[in-house]
RNA sequence: GCGCCUGUAGCUCAGUUGGAUAGAGCAACUGCCUUCUAAGCAGUAGGCCGUAGGUUCGAAUCCUACCAGGCGCGCCA
């Protein structure tokens, strides 16, 4: 809808000889006075030097189309307001119920998008803070592929660094007779994993905290980190254990979530190129050797910081991140076309980002692609500083999907909903109702705020969460469900009879723009906004309006099929955010 | 030290490219279930948008300075 209202504007002021790009039509934030906006006669009085107030009459004069609005009237200094007929809105809204995207077109030029996110590390389990990345980066590959760009997620595993040397060592501290350690055996190497799940989660904290606390130990895992990168049989064996244990536990949780990846690439991926990249990034001139490491310059004139060079290798051999980083954008720019890449990585590693982009630039890996860090917030305690559970550790992601589940679960009860369901279906109930909550929570903050994270915002039931807004689509799932068992359907859209029907048709007619403006910003929660205020009209239009019991038949097929198309809305938006609706609860 | 980010109701946060009277939720208070699920709806109250200047017809939004907090700054990821 504002898609058509700002075209006809466009061609208003372009008929008046002003720029077009003012021409942008909003939703009114002074609904007293009209729907919908244009300030436009505003900024184009300003560069034209002219009277706004007149550059607003002669626009609303070149307007097309102008039979749709009951009311156009100039206000204040210039700005423009319109009211649509009723007509037009119920016509509109028939228009959107008929078309299967709801009124949402897919892009004319589709892009190969590369999504990179969850990140999460071998052997460290998922916790808490790979929430943010997991979710939003879920959302903006739903959003859009939805928009109709081919998409790759890719979870690109930390499988590489030096936490893997930590290991090595830290079991070879543990079962030094494993014959993985011993440099002399020629194989094979067992079949059977020597560590659990539970083990490596256990071993890693331990490892990690003793390689801090001795220099010795680190220049030990330093070592094995090398050797492994280098290729030792007996580490190379291990690390396969490591990788396969892990994955095994990553894919329950992002399953849990209900998250899923196309490619499940880690950094170890790029290991066999990194050799050659670095070669040939020296022999054209682009990488030197400083203090012994090899490195970017990419520092420029124009830089306000110090922008430090990107190391490529270490000074005893070993690579880093931003190596497998800079080989991954070769590949994805190349064997993949990517035309945009985006990295959903926590905002503190901007720098690196920054650091990656410019060696990519520098050395033409980066071709005509958009590379894009999309930062999120920190995720903090009620103390403000990162979150910690009471006992001091992080919190486990299956721990708080557990416990959202188990609190959906009480509040069931409590509330006796869906007590003569089967077990089953209950634990679903809970499950879809847990997963909405722990996204809502998360997606409706902006993505690059810093976040309290409150135990008590993921136990949350009423007001703005997820489970209002399953509440809502269910309930309209249940009149539909009656409505039809009487015989009645949803029929032909009609005008408005009571404000609250208009203002949901207002509200559904957004839809279309709110989807491409989270799109734009890749900002789920200018989503979360929208879904929550729809169903929020919806609910204030099921107390005011009787659908059941309504009198008039052609009314009440009409308000079928107004609740039918709310829930379409719903169920498309929430479905982007990750989010399923239950038939019933 | 340099750089980046944040500061909006008691609390948690929106505020979509400078617009008219700054919005939600929670918490508080008042009403509404013998008609579609009360995880709901209606209403009351709550603000010097960190402070001070500046740009503009117009600023929570842009610029400058200051205050407060967070984060980052060469061989971790």
């Amino acid at each position: 809808m504002i898609g058509k209202l700002t075209t006809m504007f466009s061609q208003a002021f372009e008929s008046c000889g002003l720029d077009p790009r003012f021409s942008r039509v909003i939703i009114s934030d002074r609904p007293d006075l009209g729907q919908f906006q244009c300030n436009g006669a505003l900024a184009a009085a300003r560069a034209e030097k002219k009277n706004p107030k007149a550059i607003a009459q002669a626009v609303i004069e070149a307007l097309q189309d102008r039979q749709i609005f009951s009311d156009i009237s100039i206000a204040g200094a210039g700005f423009i307001n319109l009211t649509l007929t009723d007509a037009f809105l119920a016509s509109h809204m028939e228009e959107m119920a008929d078309d299967d995207r709801l009124g949402c077109a897919k892009t004319s030029q589709p892009r190969n998008v590369i999504i990179d996110f969850g990140g999460p590390n071998v052997a460290k389990p998922m916790h808490v803070g790979h929430l943010r990345s997991t979710i939003i980066g879920d959302c903006l590959q739903r959003l859009l592929r939805f928009t109709g760009d081919n998409v790759t997620s890719d979870i690109h595993l930390g499988d590489w660094g030096l936490q893997m040397g930590m290991l090595i060592c830290e079991l070879r501290r543990r079962q030094p007779e494993l014959p993985y350690f011993d440099a002399s055996y020629a194989g094979p190497y067992p079949d059977k994993t020597p560590v659990s799940i539970d083990d490596l989660e256990e071993m890693y904290p331990v490892a990690s905290a003793r390689c801090k606390g001795d220099e010795r130990e680190m220049e030990a895992a330093r070592t094995a980190t090398a050797e492994l990168q280098q290729g030792r049989p007996g580490y190379r064996a291990l690390w396969d254990h490591f990788v396969n244990v892990s994955v095994n536990a990553l894919k329950d949780d992002f399953g849990k979530l209900g998250v899923s990846f196309d490619l499940w690439r880690g950094e170890s991926y790029y290991n066999d190129r990194l050799p050659g990249m670095i070669g040939q990034l020296k022999e054209r001139g682009h990488a030197r050797v400083s203090d012994g490491a090899v490195v970017i310059p990419v520092s420029s004139p124009s830089d306000k910081k110090e922008v430090p060079p990107l190391i490529l290798e270490k000074s005893e051999g070993g690579y880093l991140y931003g190596t497998t980083d800079l080989a991954t954008i070769e590949e994805r720019t190349g064997e993949l076309h990517a035309d945009l890449v985006l990295y959903v990585v926590d905002k503190r590693q901007h720098l690196h980002f920054e650091q990656v982009f410019r060696a990519a630039r520098i050395v033409s890996f980066a071709r005509k692609a958009g590379l894009e860090h999309i930062a999120f917030g920190t995720m903090n305690g009620p103390d403000g500083k990162p979150f910690k559970t009471r006992a001091g550790g992080v919190m486990k992601l299956k721990d708080l999907i557990s416990m959202v589940t188990e609190n959906a679960l009480v509040r069931m009860r409590e509330n006796r909903i869906a007590e003569d369901f089967d077990e089953a279906e209950r634990q679903g109930i809970a499950r879809q109702v847990g997963i909405a909550t722990l996204k809502f929570a998360d997606l409706g903050n902006h993505r690059t705020s810093d976040y309290v994270f409150d135990l008590a915002n993921f136990s949350r039931f009423e007001g703005r969460t997820g489970p209002y807004l399953l509440y809502t689509a269910v309930r309209i799932k249940s009149i539909l469900r009656k409505a039809k068992d009487e015989g009645l359907n949803p029929g032909t859209i009609l005008t408005p009879t009571v404000p609250v029907e208009r203002e949901l048709m207002l509200n559904l007619s957004w839809l279309p723009e709110k989807i491409t403006n989270a799109c734009a910003e890749r900002s789920p929660n200018y989503l979360c906004d929208f879904v929550y205020t729809l169903a929020q009209v919806f609910s204030r239009f099921y107390q005011q309006c009787h659908i059941l019991s309504e009198k008039d038949p052609a009314v009440q097929s009409s308000w079928l099929a107004l609740s039918q198309l709310c829930l379409s809305e719903l169920e498309l938006v929430l479905s982007l955010l990750g989010m399923n609706v239950p038939e019933r609860m």
